[in-house]
DNA sequence: AAGTGAGGTCTTTTT
DNA sequence: GACCTCACTT
């Protein structure tokens, strides 16, 4: 075979990277040092040189993006096709995983996939029935609390003793919560990951197998990995198999989702078999400039494996930095560039990016690129599958297929009202608790034995369970795209979504449905070339699951000549030849949350160096003097400390002569947290009693800190009138 | 049961 | 400015 075809246009360090001998390989990878190429090329290596088979390969990756491409360009590599070959996100993997080995995992056959938003529905519900209070158990928190858990692989029952009273109770959600999931047969996307986990520890001869089969693992975005994907990696890995793990320890920005981040990489080398490091440093996107701007920023982290990214290309541009006096003034300016670029430069609006750290300053810069007829397009936002109304005819679906799935029965019981409203539902959930009944059953018993409700909330839900049971006889007699069309319609979906908003939005519904009859269709022609990909799934579960793991594909449509509009985090991955960073500002960016946290402001300033690093030519910053956001009235802003982190002289900067605070530049903060409590402290209250401080953040006036307080539990309390005694 | 208006909140986000 | 929740009205 030809050996050549994985090494070609390579350069050396990626030549070691690629061609380096079986072991496990940690490869450093700065941003634009070709990192994808690395881990397809080495791939290709294994394959051509004899050392693997398609079979003994298993890619992972974190999103569905990466995962295609991957797939895309190791099929161009390779003289046969990768469908030997598992290459898929964690998630993808997890679920396949599951699908084969549901027995053991302990799941009916037919499992669902809960997405994010129908597992804050279910842990709502699961407060509620705990007869909790949902102010002090904000059903966000608690989904963050279990996800949390999920992710270290803590069951209910590993977390006993609680480390605080509050505690003792969030735990009690987590059990109830799981256990309204197990009966019912969802699965959260964590639990896809525990449960695959879980599989690999508890089932010695099936681990084997996998094992054996696994020879060679490949991880993307290693640093994005969290506890649980990490351990199961080192599972599969064991003692004899080789891990190719590529990652950049300073592009890692998901660390509030609760990603091992640089930490995980460190372990990496300390955990495993003799690993082999690479680095690679030659970056082939931005000019010299840019990179020594980003590498004198990065240089201000503590807790780095330590690189510098260079180029053989030019110095390029200076940076630019403009401090506008407030946001209308900045958005112009970024607009003024922009057309300045097109006309003059005959850069295209589409090589433009414009970056923020919140998605609420693409508002003012919307308006400005509207007022100018500059064609932008925002990036990110809603996807698809995670739409009000997709959701809806999906539940529908479901519901029709498997009738005692309660989290889409409750979800369009009364959608379109029908007249069953929340008393009733009400009524028959807690029938069906008491009997351990579905919510179908229980509708079905109240109907036959016209017990439970009111005659006409009665006739309502027979009606409703004669839908769903002519959407399962549609369902079984038609094409899934027909059946699909069927079921939107009989369920007056369409005429409710019609009549509800009128004009715009309802058309973007209406059309939006009919895309969804196309989603399915298409999907069949997807699930009939593309079987072998999927394990043993009949094609109505591969469609829901494909519903929940893949929300949709956002970049699919890049093709106008548009600005790009998103935020840092959106923008990690790709590259623009000009890019702005707007809003450079403290208590904005970094963000005033997480100020007060070491960890969380070294996680700000790789966020801003991935931002950086996403400039090919041209990167230009901007602050404003002043800012008004969301209805508070405009503020006094200071520029932010990652500006004063650039060396100068790759600046230059434009003070606006009429700025209203000259030198409003130089005076780039430094980090001032002289906070009067820290965690930890016991403090006295006078309403609430003693407590624990537990986090603090902001300054000034605007200080806040949380406090769990021995009776009350956890408040977010404002230092200056909480009148706070430190005990 | 269903529709209306006041009040509070407001990082980042893939699967 | 936008969204969600909740109490209130019809």
């Amino acid at each position: 075979m030809d050996v050549s075809v994985a090494l070609e246009g390579l350069n050396k360090a990626q030549r070691e990277a690629v061609a380096a001998a079986p072991g496990n390989i940690l490869v450093l990878a700065g941003a634009g040092s070709g990192k994808t190429r690395a881990l397809t090329r080495r791939i290709a290596w294994l394959i051509h040189t004899g050392q693997a088979e398609p079979y003994d390969i298993l890619a992972v990756t974190f999103t569905n993006k990466a995962a295609t491409e991957m797939r895309n360009r190791v099929e161009t590599l390779l003289p046969q096709p990768s469908s030997d070959m598992w290459i898929g996100t964690f998630h993808r993997i997890a679920h396949r995983l599951l699908q084969v080995h549901w027995q053991e995992a302990g799941l009916p056959q037919s499992f669902q996939i809960l997405d994010r938003g129908d597992q804050l529905r279910v842990v709502k519900r699961v407060v509620l029935d705990l007869e909790l209070d949902p102010e002090q158990y904000l059903p966000k928190e608690v989904q963050g609390f279990i996800n949390t858990r999920k992710n270290r692989g803590l069951r209910p029952q590993d977390l006993d003793p609680p480390e605080y009273p509050m505690q003792q109770q969030l735990i009690k959600i987590y059990q109830a919560y799981q256990q309204t999931c197990d009966r019912a047969g969802l699965v959260d996307f964590d639990e896809l990951l525990l449960r695959a986990y879980e599989l690999f520890r508890d089932k010695d001869s099936l681990l084997a197998r996998y094992q054996q089969r696994f020879r060679h693992l490949l991880v993307d975005e290693f640093q994005d990995t969290n506890d649980l994907q990490y351990a199961w990696l080192r599972r599969l890995a064991g003692q004899d198999n080789y891990m190719f793990a590529v990652g950049d320890d300073d592009q890692s920005i998901y660390g509030f989702r609760g990603t091992g981040g640089p930490g995980n990489m460190a372990r990496f080398k300390k955990e495993f078999p003799k690993v082999t490091e690479c680095r690679l440093e030659q970056n082939y996107r931005s000019t010299a400039n840019i990179l020594k701007a980003a590498n004198a920023l990065i240089a201000n982290n503590n807790s780095r494996l330590g690189k510098d990214l260079w180029t053989e290309g030019e110095a390029g541009a200076k940076l630019e930095l403009c401090a506008a006096y407030n946001e209308y003034e900045e958005a112009r300016f970024v607009v003024e560039r922009l057309r300045d670029a097109k006309m003059r430069d005959g850069i295209d609006y589409r090589n433009n990016a414009i970056l923020y750290r919140v998605n609420a300053l693409s508002r003012v810069l919307e308006e400005a690129l509207n007022q100018a007829e500059v064609p932008y397009r925002v990036v990110g936002g809603l996807r698809f599958y995670e739409r009000m109304e997709i959701k809806d005819a999906l539940a529908y679906v479901r519901l029709a297929a498997l009738p005692h799935d309660f989290v889409a029965f409750e979800r369009i019981v009364n959608t379109p009202v029908r007249g069953i409203g929340s008393r009733s539902v009400e009524e028959l959930r807690n029938q069906a608790r008491a009997s351990g009944a579905s919510l179908w059953q229980t509708s079905q018993e109240a109907v036959a034995q016209s017990t439970l409700l009111p005659r006409r909330a009665l006739s309502a839900l027979e009606g409703f369970l004669d839908l769903l049971q002519n959407m399962a006889q549609t369902l079984r007699d038609n094409p899934l795209d027909e059946a699909v069309d069927l079921i939107i319609q009989d369920s007056g979906l369409q005429k409710h979504y019609e009549k509800e908003e009128g004009g715009e939005k309802a058309q973007i519904r209406a059309e939006n449905l009919e895309e969804l009859v196309q989603a399915a269709a298409d999907f069949e022609v997807w699930f009939e070339t593309n079987k072998e990909y999927l394990g043993e799934l009949d094609l109505l579960s591969a469609f829901l699951s494909h519903a929940a793991l893949e929300a949709g594909d956002p970049e699919a449509d890049a093709v106008d000549d548009q600005v790009q509009l998103m935020t840092l985090h959106a923008a990690k991955g790709l590259e623009f030849q000009q890019v702005y960073m707007v809003g450079m500002e403290e208590r904005m960016f970094p963000h005033w949350r997480s100020l007060d946290k070491a960890e969380e402001l070294e996680e700000e300033r790789r966020l801003c160096y991935v931002g950086m690093t996403r400039a090919m030519s041209k990167l230009t910053l901007s602050c404003a003097q002043r800012r008004r956001l969301y209805n508070a009235e405009s503020a006094p802003m200071l520029p932010s400390r990652f500006l004063k982190e650039i060396p100068t002289q790759l600046i230059e900067s434009d003070e606006p002569k009429d700025a209203v605070a000259p030198g409003f530049l130089s005076a780039a903060s430094d980090a001032d947290s002289s906070a009067p409590f820290h965690p930890k402290q016991r403090v006295r209250h006078a309403k609430f009693g003693v407590g624990t401080v537990l986090n603090l953040e902001g300054q000034g006036s605007h200080a806040r800190v949380q406090v769990i307080f021995d009776t009350v539990g956890a408040k977010w309390l404002v230092l200056a009138y909480a009148n706070l005694k430190a005990l």
